[in-house]
RNA sequence: GCCAGGGUGGGGUAGUCUGGACAUCCUAGGGGACUGUGGAUCCCUCGACCCGGGUUCGAAUCCCGGCUCUGGCCCCA
């Protein structure tokens, strides 16, 4: 027998039609919004992804040579491929570009709950707006996705400029390691690092970042700082869309890409790995070769989002079992394409089991069933059957179809 | 890369501590009783000790290594 790889997962029918629900509803939510589809390779250069984060990534990716010798790699997140295309062929397109993805990524992982090593990301990214209000829609489409999709979750949102402001006097390292610890929230730790490296005096600044949780408190720890205004204009803006959010000036991550706004979800009844969702504003573009664009996005995590649903039914429609007579074949072969052409899901016997076992095997894959011999055959009717309630009655292959289509889907 | 706990037919399990004959039970799958009316019932059938080594007369059981799953750490672009 065959393992399936490390990380990975098979995917029953069950569980994809919950997926293809879910997928479906971010789509709807981002097309309402105004975005559009894009979608890039399932690998691409490695050099792709090392330019940003460094050499150190690699041994969390997959990685691999082509036979012509290049070096390639699986993607590992969809941002950086979705602006290599937008440097590559989105020049000429009117600016702000409303796109989203939805596609699976790789990463060399050690998989756990609501980890794995091929994962799917639902993302959106708008291009070429440097606003507030930019910002604030994207947080806010955010909000409605993830709402959209019916999970608990709380909205985080932040940015930059507050604590780089802070650690402005700080070496390179220090600060890193400084937004690495705040990030982590580990305040014991962090003081005992700034009280090492000889700055004392920030700690009481950045845990209470962690902590304001209104902008009076933030302009209080931070006094006047030339971003203020903004931060302040995207605030009341997400007011004014009514987003339910709160603040945290504590959110460091990626300090390496992100410029400004940042913002992060994260589900309430996950395990250590509850963060649903992750983005901000982000200069990219540059680094490819194209102007500098200031972009803003976000990525779900979209089977995060399905471990937090769990598992739930999705409205299916109803599936007919044409169950035929061996002497009239050719009669039931037309009632089965009819429905068929009808829209109706349809199946047939392909193991020439007798009629009491058609009809037992249809009771567990079907709603309806549809029986046709010499009789219907020679009435041009068939004899339609509940499968739920075991009524049964004649009718003509209209009147069945329009049976079907009036009961709906089933939940 | 680190820690903890698991791995027995497709799914769920008993047996493992205390080694012993054909490995338990439920469920799902296939067939039949039943060649124009099913789900019940009965019968038949298919099907497993994660892999490799060691100890032993004998290993699902004990020991070692590996793989893998679950949860946590690390990381999280």
């Amino acid at each position: 027998m065959f393992q399936r790889p490390r990380g990975t997962r098979d995917f029953l029918p069950d569980e994809m039609e919950r997926r293809r629900w879910i997928e479906a509803r971010m789509r709807e939510c981002a097309r309402r919004w105004g975005y559009r589809e894009v979608c890039t390779p399932a690998f691409e250069e490695l050099e792709l992804f090392t330019l940003r984060s460094g050499e150190a990534i690699i041994q969390e990716m997959y990685t691999f040579r082509d036979k012509g010798g290049r070096e390639m790699v699986l993607r590992p997140e969809v941002t950086a491929p979705v602006l290599r295309m937008f440097v590559n062929e989105g020049r000429n397109i009117p600016k702000p570009i409303r796109w989203f993805y939805f596609a699976d990524c790789f990463r060399y992982e050690r998989p756990q709950k609501g980890r794995y090593r091929q994962f799917w990301q639902f993302g959106v990214e708008l291009i070429g707006a440097d606003s507030p209000r930019a910002d604030a829609e994207v947080i806010a489409l955010a909000e409605a996705m993830l709402r959209g999709c019916g999970i608990d979750f709380e909205m985080q949102v932040g940015h930059l400029a507050p604590v780089k402001h802070l650690l402005s006097g700080l070496p390179k390292e220090v600060a890193a390691r400084v937004m690495q610890l705040l990030d982590k929230r580990e305040f014991p730790a962090l003081r005992e690092y700034l009280e090492e490296t000889g700055h004392p005096d920030l700690y009481d600044g950045l845990q209470g970042l962690t902590e304001c949780r209104s902008l009076q408190e933030l302009f209080e720890i931070i006094g006047h700082i030339e971003e203020g205004e903004w931060i302040q204009r995207v605030c009341s803006e997400l007011d004014t869309y009514g987003v339910d959010y709160c603040l945290n000036f504590g959110i460091a991550r990626g300090l390496d890409y992100y410029t400004g706004t940042v913002f992060e979800a994260f589900a309430q009844n996950l395990g250590a790995e509850n963060q649903v969702l992750g983005g901000g504003t982000y200069r990219l573009a540059h680094l490819f070769g194209g102007e500098d664009l200031p972009s803003c996005g976000f990525a779900i995590g979209f089977d995060r989002v399905m471990v937090s649903l769990g598992e739930f039914r999705v409205p299916r429609k109803p599936a007919v079992a044409v169950i035929g007579m061996p002497e009239v074949e050719e009669y039931a072969a037309a009632v089965a394409k009819g429905m068929r052409g009808a829209g109706i899901s349809v199946v047939r016997d392909t193991m020439e089991r007798s009629v009491g076992s058609q009809l037992s095997h249809a009771a567990k894959i079907a709603e309806y069933a549809i029986i046709v011999g010499r009789k219907e055959c020679e009435t041009n009717t068939v004899t339609f059957k509940n499968l739920f309630s075991g009524e049964q009655r004649t009718l003509t292959l209209q009147e069945a179809i329009g049976e079907v289509a009036a009961h709906g889907d089933r939940a």
